[in-house]
DNA sequence: GCGCGACAAGAAAACGATATCAAGACTCTT
DNA sequence: AAGAGTCTTGATATCGTTTTCTTGTCGCGC
């Protein structure tokens, strides 16, 4: 299986005399350098060094030279996990995750992750349905990692579980979910307004019937955005032409998108969709399978604008989630909670705005009744 | 910016009554309960609880049970940093990737942080670009939290950085990237053989002005696929029509299509791109900003198979990497490395297939010239 | 009843760092 | 030149485990 004959290796073609990196020393696998080692060649105690590399510490000019020399020649690095013993601060915090297939969430991941490498944090990934048993084992083991602060996106922790975090005395912080306002601090956008917003431009766009795919009314984020949509066509003099709760996932909401189109009451002229990566597929299905025009015989407007939304082939409505912000208003909650420890829990909806594409029709281009 | 009105609380409306955990215990902040805790209400020594919470320890069945049951009523849990501090094993690994936005990647470290997590490991992420800089910065933090073994996605790492894992005894594993036979270890799926079923399939479909939208030529990936191609292409009487370096960004793949479709040469009938990445912009440009045809005019074909090259609207025609294999198998000899510490490097190219979807012509349809 | 092996359990030494503290080496001031 | 203050420094305790070593206990065969 392995392939000898692929590539020709005009590239990184490795110099000879190398003289074995890999050589064990002794009996033990691998010496790791500690500060002690570096202390003996220095000359100086091992607090020393300690302090060479702690910014800050009072330490005289020469020896953190001396100190600093020899670590380079040594390859010494302090051992952050040994630290983090002491300190009581691992520098890790975990992130919870149900999937990533959604890019909204690989996108905050990424972001997330770079925000707070910049700040001299990591992240854990901890991947978990659902599921209460999974979640619950996910904690368990987040807390055994002494992670020093926990970012859950896209998963409902049950209170317990949040409970469980903050008498460990661990910050939590929501993203993109929360349990309203006894529950964890929580970031999400304004999944509420941002729905209302679309249902009066679906109507002021002149459609009549609409209909909603919902985001899963279990979790917050797909209920706020229900109950804002509603409240929005009722405030139009509308009512929902039709629902089917998609759970958050394409298959299901094509599924939706082929029962409501084919339904009695008639097809409906718009369909607002829980999330664009449900949108997506709902559009593929009144394109390719239903043989329907978008816009011109459905306007489709989804959630979230993620990057696909931009891209020509689906052109999406959407409301945009302003994830820069809420990963940047997370990352510096979390960090305020986790060095001055103080606990008030606070819920944020961030603004975003509605991301005007060609799903849609759009108000005040004639197309009205 | 709290919202207080966005969401009617009807669900986790918490009972009253729970007494605050949250509530400090004396001046330290949180009281972490250690082993000593549980060694004290038990009656028994530190060591036996150490002994209770390893697998395969000697303890009797009387003391297991005591500590187990104190153990619970007072959440204790072995402390993991404090563990591998002594043990000199994290139970973590680092993974390195350049960015997310390609759906590939998302879903390969979705599966692997799964896998690992199954086998009681858990992945820290970093964030790299490919400067060089900024490796040596991540490799660093990598070593300094003791990572177990490295996966580095989609970077090309040189060989002085490979170099310091191996030394530091850490298992380095390249996952879609090879750096040649010396190299690290590494998984890629067959990127010279897939290409070069690609040109064959072009080639045998009719096309006859075959261009390549190259992924970056400095990445072995890259470099493979456009060695295939160029040589599949060979194989059957053809030869490159354009070629243009796409860096394996959309933008750059969007402007490269551009500029080969105005070319004075003619326009080709056939693209292949250098992953479905790219491929997604390219197909727009030629769809909606050429006003082409896709396959008619043109025969697109890409290379991944990520999620939306199944999506109808692209229905994209690629070549499979088998992600789940390639991801098994990395983790797989990643943790045999781990665990045996044997460090003899191999290169794998696990063989996908091409999947023939409806973006490029097929060929014994009928529509050669 | 004695000795032997097997097993259980505690004491104490790691692991690799930081934190605390007291002593030593400076710089000033007077 | 002495005393007060500041800056550096090393020794030592500490973090929460696992590991090693030793001692103790028990059961069993002879």
């Amino acid at each position: 299986m392995t392939r000898e004959d692929s590539k020709p290796l005009d590239r990184n073609s490795r110099v000879e005399g190398s003289d074995e990196p890999n050589a064990h020393s002794g009996s033990g696998p691998f010496a790791r350098v500690t500060s002690h080692d570096v202390a003996r060649l220095a000359g100086v105690s091992q607090s020393a060094v300690s302090r060479a590399f702690s910014p800050g510490a009072s330490v005289s000019p020469k020896t953190l030279e001396k100190v600093m020399q020899v670590a380079d020649s040594l390859g010494y690095r302090p051992n952050v996990l040994a630290r983090s013993l002491i300190t009581g601060r691992s520098r890790i915090i975990g992130m919870v995750v149900a999937y990533l297939g959604n890019s909204f969430y690989s996108m905050a991941l990424e972001r997330i992750s770079h925000v707070l490498q910049a700040k001299g944090y990591h992240v854990l990934v901890f991947m978990a349905s659902n599921a209460a048993e999974e979640l619950d084992r996910v904690v368990n083991a987040l807390l055994d990692y002494q992670v020093d602060g926990i970012i859950a996106a896209s998963v409902s922790m049950s209170n317990s579980l949040s409970d469980r975090c903050s008498a460990a005395g661990i910050p939590l912080v929501l993203f993109n979910r929360h349990q309203g306002k006894r529950g964890p601090t929580a970031i999400t956008s304004d999944n509420y307004d941002g729905a209302k917003r679309i249902a009066r431009f679906m109507a002021y766009s002149g459609c009549r019937r609409i209909a909603h795919i919902a985001g899963w009314s279990e979790s917050s984020t797909g209920f706020d955005r229900e109950a804002g949509f509603r409240d929005g066509l009722v405030e139009a003099g509308l009512e929902l032409h039709d629902r089917i709760d998609g759970r958050w996932n394409r298959n299901i909401a094509a599924a939706a998108a082929r029962s409501i189109f084919s339904a009695p009451a008639g097809r409906p002229d718009g369909v607002f969709v829980g999330n664009d990566h449900m949108a997506f597929a709902v559009m593929d299905v009144i394109r390719y399978e239903l043989g329907l025009r978008v816009p011109e015989d459905v306007s489709v407007v989804g959630f979230d604008d993620a990057p696909q939304a931009g891209w020509k082939a689906y052109d999406l409505t959407t409301y945009r989630q302003p994830i820069d912000e809420m990963v940047d208003l997370t990352v510096n909650i979390l960090l305020a909670r986790i060095e001055n420890s103080h606990s008030e829990t606070t819920q944020f909806a961030i603004p975003g705005h509605l991301v005007v594409r060609r799903s849609a029709k759009i108000p005040g281009s004639g197309n009205h009744d």
